[in-house]
DNA sequence: CATGAATGAGGTTTCATTCAT
DNA sequence: GATGAATGAAACCTCATTCAT
C-alpha cells in the first residue's frame, strides 16, 4: 500500500513546527481545519466513541479547550469533519461530467479513475469509511451525505451508462443496480484500505481498478461489439 | 479480576472453538448466544464503544452482572461475538466447493447465491460491518477474521476463476484483484444493509446480485463465447 | 447558638457506622434520604454551584457515582433536596390550623412558635435559606416552593389575623402587608443562622421570637385593650 | 500570577476604601464601576459562583482580557462589588442620626423609611442578596460586612431605641433583639424583591413599609400613651 | 489600554467491573 | 446461578486566568 492512512509521528512534528511561528490571526483561520484533520484521522482509525478529545487535541497539537472554542461539542467536530470531507467531494464529482465528449466507455473510467485520485485515495476517503461505521448514530449525518453525495454520485453513473446505452456502446442494462454495482468495489477500496491495511491483504489500487473497469466494460458491452 | 485485561494470541487461536468450551465457564443451555445475540445486534447498530453492558443485558432480559458470569470483559464478549458468527460462516463456505462438478459459470454463481442466501441475508451478515468498523480496534481480531474467513473465501472464488481459465470458460484475469472486485460488491450489499437502511436507498439485493454476476460472468467470457 | 448549623466530623463519623452493617435491602431504601441530607448541608453551606458532587458523596460515605445511582443530575438531586425539604412543612404547617379553639392572639404565638420549633430550627430551615439563594437559577423551583409553601403559609397567618380583626382582638389593619411582616422576622431568624453565625452576631431565638412576638401583638391590639 | 489566591485580612481592611486606590492599577475614568456596576447584578441574579467572567465582561460590553487589567482575580472584583456596594450605604446611615432633635417615633420612621429610599430599594440593595448568599464562601468578607454595616446599623437603631425608652415614648423592651426584629423586615423586603420577584408575590414597598412601622411603634408605645 | 485566542485544572457525568446478597 | 447496588477511572466539558498582539 503506498499511501500513509495515519500520519506518522513525523508529520506531526512537522505539521506542529510549520504553524508555531504563524502570527495569531492566521492561526485562527486555519484552526479549525487543522482540528477537523486531526479529528478525522482518530475518527477514522478509532470511531467516533473511542477517540478521546484530548488525543485529537494532542495531534492537533493545541489544548483540550481549545477544541472548544471552534466546535460545541465532541458532535459538532464530528459534523464538521463530515461536512468538509464532503464539500470537495461534491465540488470534484461535478467536475467530472460537466460537458464530457468522448465516448460513454471513456466517461466511465474517467469517472472511476477521477474518483479514486480526488477522493478515494486522499484524507477525505476516510470520510467514507467514517459515515459506514457511525451512520446509525448519527442518522441526520447519514441522510445528509445519502441525499447530498450517494444520490449525487449515482445520478452521474446514472448519465455515463444511459449515455452508453442510448448510443449503443453499452447493452440494455437495470441501469439502478448496475450504479451500485459499479460503486461497490470503489468505496470497498477505501474500506479495504482503512480496515485491513495491518493485516496481510495488500490490495494494489491501481490493479484493482483496471481490473473492475475491464470486467465492467466487458460486461456492459454488448456481444457483437467486442472483438 | 483474575484474567489479564487484552487478549492474548492464544485466545484469539480459540476465537473459532470459543463458544464450544468457554473458559472457566460451563454453557449448557442457551443462555450465552442468547447474550452474544443481543450483543450482536447492539454492536452491529452502534458500534462497539458505544454500546453499553447496561443495553445489552437490558436486551437479553437478563441483569448486568449476569454477562460476566458468562464473558470475562466486554471485549472477551465481543471476541464471542464474532466467533459465534465466524464458525458457521466458515462452514457453509466449505460446503460450497466440495466435488463441485459443473461449470466455473454456474459455480461461481453458486457460491454468490450461497453466501448472500447463508451469510449475508442473515443475523451473521451483521458480524461483516462489526468487523469493518472496529478492525482497528481490535487487529488481532481482524487478523484472526483476516486468515480465516477472508483467505479462505479468497480461496474458493480463486478454485473458481481458475477452473474457469483453465477451462477456456473465461478470459485470462489477474486473479487476485479479480476476487477483490467480486466480492466486493457483496461486501457493500451488506454494509448497504447496515448503514443506509433508514435513507430512501433501498437495494434490491436479488436484483442486484443478478446485475452483478450478469456485468461479471459476461466480463469474464471471452468475446468469442458471446452470442 | 444552641444549634449546630452543619454536621459536626462526629456526626458523620457516626452516620458511617450506624448504617455501615446494615443490609443491603435497607441501604437502598435509606439511600435517597442520606444523599439528600448530605447534599442540603453543603448545598446550604456553600451554594449550588459551588458544592461539588466529590463533596457531597464524601459527606453521605458513598462514592461520586452512587448519586447517579439515584439522581439523574445535580439539579435533580438539588430539586430533591427542596421537595424532601418542603413535604414535611407542608405537614407541619397544616396541623397547626386545623380546629383551633383558643384566642387569635394565642393561635398567632402557637403559629409563631409552631413554626420555628418544627421547621426554622431543624435542618429543613436550611432550604429557606436555599431557596433564597438559589431561585433565580431555579424558577421552577422557586414557583413551586411559593405556591406550595409561601402561599399556603400566608393562608395560615391570613385566617388567624381575619380571625382577631373579626372579634375584636386586633385593630383593623392591611391583612396582606401584615402577614409578610410577620414572616419576615421567622425568615431572618434561619437567615441569620446560616449567613453570619461565624461573626459575632449570635441572636437568640427565643428571646428573639419573643421580642417579635411581643412586639407583635401589641401593635396589632387595640388602644382601648391595652392596659 | 502575582497574588496569593485568598485575599489576606489586609485586603478586607482595604475594602472600604478599596474603590479609591485599586492596587496597582489606576482608574481615572469611570470603567471600574462600570465593570462592578454589571458584576454586581450578574452575581445578584446567578450567585458568585455561577457568573461567568465572560458573561460580566459582555454586559459591561468589555473583552473579558479587560477585567483584568482592573481586577487580579474574580474574588478580587467580587469584594470590589461588595466595598463599592458598603461605602455610600455607610455614609448614607451616619447622616441619619446626626444631630437629630426630632422624637424617637420619627427618628425611627426616618431611618427606616430612609434606608429603604437611599439603600433598600437602590442597586446597592443587591448587595445584601448578594451578602446573604455567599457569606459562607467569603467568611472574611461577611466578617467585614457584618462590622462594618451590621453593627454600625444596629448601633443607629440602637440609639433611636435608647432615646425612645429613656424620653418615656417607648415601653422597657430588650433592645438588642428589638433591634433585630426591626430590621428583619427591611432586609427580607430587599430578598422578596430579588427572589421572588418573577412569581406572583408583589409586595408593595410602601405600604409594606407603613404597615411595619404601624405596627412597630404601636407595639412600642407604652400603653397609657395609646389613645 | 484593550483584545480574544489559548490554556489546563477541575467539575459533572458515564459506564465497565465487582461483589454481597 | 443470578442480581443490582456500589465503585472509581476516565470521559466530556467549563471557565478563570494568561499573554501575544
Amino acid at each position: 500500500m503506498e499511501h500513509a492512512v495515519s500520519c506518522t509521528s513525523a508529520d506531526i512534528a512537522d505539521l506542529a513546527n510549520a504553524t508555531e511561528r504563524l502570527p495569531r490571526r492566521r492561526r485562527k483561520d486555519a484552526r479549525p481545519s487543522e482540528l477537523t484533520a486531526a479529528a478525522l484521522d482518530l475518527f477514522v482509525e478509532k470511531g467516533f466513541a473511542a477517540t478521546r478529545l484530548d488525543d485529537i487535541a494532542a495531534r492537533a497539537g493545541v489544548s483540550k479547550g481549545t477544541l472548544y472554542l471552534y466546535f460545541d461539542s465532541k458532535e459538532t467536530l464530528f459534523k464538521a469533519v463530515i461536512a468538509e470531507g464532503i464539500v470537495p467531494a461534491l465540488a470534484a464529482a461535478e467536475q467530472q461530467l460537466a460537458d464530457y465528449q468522448g465516448s460513454a466507455a471513456a466517461l466511465l473510467r474517467s469517472l472511476l479513475l477521477g474518483w479514486w485520485q480526488q477522493i478515494g485515495s486522499t484524507r477525505m476517503g476516510g470520510v467514507v469509511k467514517l459515515i459506514i461505521s457511525e451512520s446509525r448514530n448519527f442518522p441526520d449525518v447519514a441522510q445528509y451525505y445519502h441525499d447530498h453525495v450517494i444520490v449525487r454520485g449515482r445520478s452521474l453513473l446514472r448519465s455515463a451508462l444511459r449515455r452508453g446505452i442510448d448510443n449503443g456502446e453499452f447493452r440494455k442494462m437495470d441501469v439502478e443496480s448496475c450504479i451500485d454495482v459499479i460503486i461497490a468495489p470503489l468505496l470497498m477500496l477505501i474500506i479495504w484500505r482503512y480496515s485491513f491495511c495491518f493485516c496481510g491483504n495488500d490490495i494494489q489500487p491501481d490493479a484493482y481498478i483496471d481490473t473492475h473497469f475491464d470486467l465492467l466494460i466487458n460486461g456492459l458491452m454488448p456481444p457483437e461489439a467486442r472483438t
